[in-house]
DNA sequence: GTTACCCATAAACGCAGTTTATGCCGTCAT
DNA sequence: ATGACGGCATAAACTGCGTTTATGGGTAAC
């Protein structure tokens, strides 16, 4: 009884490889085509698809002696695969920066949200302005990318919370709110109207730990309202606190980027809090008086949302 | 010049057992354990877990001889690898509902753009919920869902656009907006004031083609703004479309579920409209008097999001 | 009819990931 | 202290999958 994963995900699913094969082959209109924009052969790209069709018992592609096309379930496979292979693209950008060296072009520090939720994707459009940028990240919290920013170590940093830290100029680059949310069984759930921020402050949360950006906006937030009740759990990463919240252990505060998709995908369910704010900026950060140019300045204006 | 893509995505991103592994390993708090929960031995996961630590050139866990934590990066790298394995579930359930036969539980007829963006996510849900379900899947325009609905060969459809079809009880789900997006590079993109419902009548643009549910809500609301000028590029998929627009051929009008990522990340950038509503109701349908029951009931009460 | 493009199939090859079999290192209980 | 336990690393052999090479059949255009 559980989650006896039987047959593991990566059985049935096949590999990026292949997933990006058929997205050629949906671009190209051929399966040699893609194939050679792949780099390999064409009798590999056949086999390769075939196996795909026989494992998912679907027909993917009509073959003509002029070329492939997508059948219709297969146009809606290759959209369910192109969203694969763009996650696989902001793991691919956001683990090479992080590998980057000191040497590399654009250094850039930022809070564990904003590069967890946000920087491949900006990373992803910097690639496509400027191909040849070499990025590296670092991240951490508020108080080290300041560090790094004044250090001149950093070229940009991202940080969120309520304050700028000293000696640091800022634009504010988008809006966060932290969200409560629990499980669909958790009582709060049924709970249209939400709670009130003093049952909120007076009730066990699910918590990242204290000196995260999360923990600091949320105690600001809840002074007013008798302060925060000793937490249900306090945990070291984003993660740890969606999954004990996902098991239905309590409620938990997190940023809506870092639930998002379990709010849209009914795992999670958000929980209003009536009293209170628990918006926070997101600011890019640069020493005072050293406006951003070169490719700082290009990744800047990437992250600026029309208002 | 362009796009030599030297080394395939595929050999710079660890393949989805991998990730998987990963993710295993943080959240069981070993490399051993992890390796139990999937099957595999110790030396897999301890090899695997290393080659990724090659690959990436970043150090993911810290091994002691009572188990094995992430580092800082390794949580962030864990992180943006859920993403890709959750996209790759999506991948699955999607497929799998769509090989499903007639004689699966709960038979779904929905439009392209639902089973495309949203319906991957409630079978994940359902999933969730009624872990036993098997679901088949069959993706078509509004009058296809019609009239599998009304021929009892789909429990449910979903279905998009202004009016519904004749014999069939429906709930709005959700609302869906048409944008306008273009190219960084467009002209377009600058207008922060947008352009009024005329101008974009009186522009050619990419378009999916006339009988398309995005196409009739289209039509519809230029209507009044002197109808639309002769298409630049008619074009049978959402996905040829959003390339076309990418690849700055001009501006496209697609659902906000299918350009959300490309805005976000601002490969495509909207473009307001003034002077006409593009918003559309998303609906689920069921024949006349015959409330949905048992498994559509579920799924039904997953996807209304809350007001 | 010839050329050019496309796809399918068969057989041999090579490598990546796996298992099996050990060994070392801490921790905890006795 | 000491022994049992759990966890990780390493080495060697094995297995299978994807690949290339080689070949054949089919259709459209000139």
């Amino acid at each position: 009884m559980g989650n006896e994963e039987v047959v593991p995900l990566a059985h049935r699913v096949p590999d990026l490889g292949a997933l990006e094969l058929l997205l050629a082959v949906a671009r190209v209109g051929s399966l040699s085509g893609a194939a050679r924009g792949l780099g390999i052969t064409q009798p590999a790209a056949s086999s390769r698809i075939r196996a795909m069709e026989t494992r998912l018992g679907v027909a993917l592609v009509d073959r003509s002696p002029r070329g492939s096309t997508l059948t219709a379930e297969g146009a809606l496979v290759t959209d369910w695969a192109r969203r694969v292979v763009e996650a696989a693209e902001a793991f691919d950008v956001g683990a090479q920066a992080l590998r980057g060296r000191r040497d590399s072009r654009l250094r850039v520090a930022a809070s564990m949200t904003i590069a967890e939720y946000l920087l491949p994707g900006w990373l992803i459009a910097l690639r496509g302005q400027r191909p040849g940028t070499a990025v590296s990240l670092h991240a951490g919290n508020s108080a080290i990318v300041a560090g790094l920013v004044l250090a001149h170590e950093a070229d940009l940093g991202f940080v969120e919370g309520l304050s700028v830290p000293e000696g640091l100029d800022s634009v504010v680059i988008a809006q966060d709110r932290l969200v409560v949310a629990v499980a669909p069984g958790h009582p709060w759930a049924r709970r249209s109207r939400g709670v009130e921020a003093a049952e909120l402050a007076a009730t066990p949360l699910i918590l990242r730990e204290r000196g995260s950006g999360t923990r600091q906006v949320l105690d600001a937030a809840l002074a007013a309202a008798g302060g925060l009740a000793q937490p249900l759990l306090e945990l070291a990463s984003t993660t740890a606190v969606k999954s004990a919240a996902l098991s239905g252990a309590g409620p938990c505060v997190l940023s809506e980027l870092a639930v998002g998709d379990e709010l849209g995908s009914r795992r999670l369910v958000e929980v209003p809090v009536a009293g209170t704010g628990l918006a926070r900026a997101l600011r890019a950060v640069w020493p005072t008086g050293a406006r951003p140019a070169g490719p700082a300045r290009d990744l800047l204006s990437l992250t600026r949302r029309p208002a």
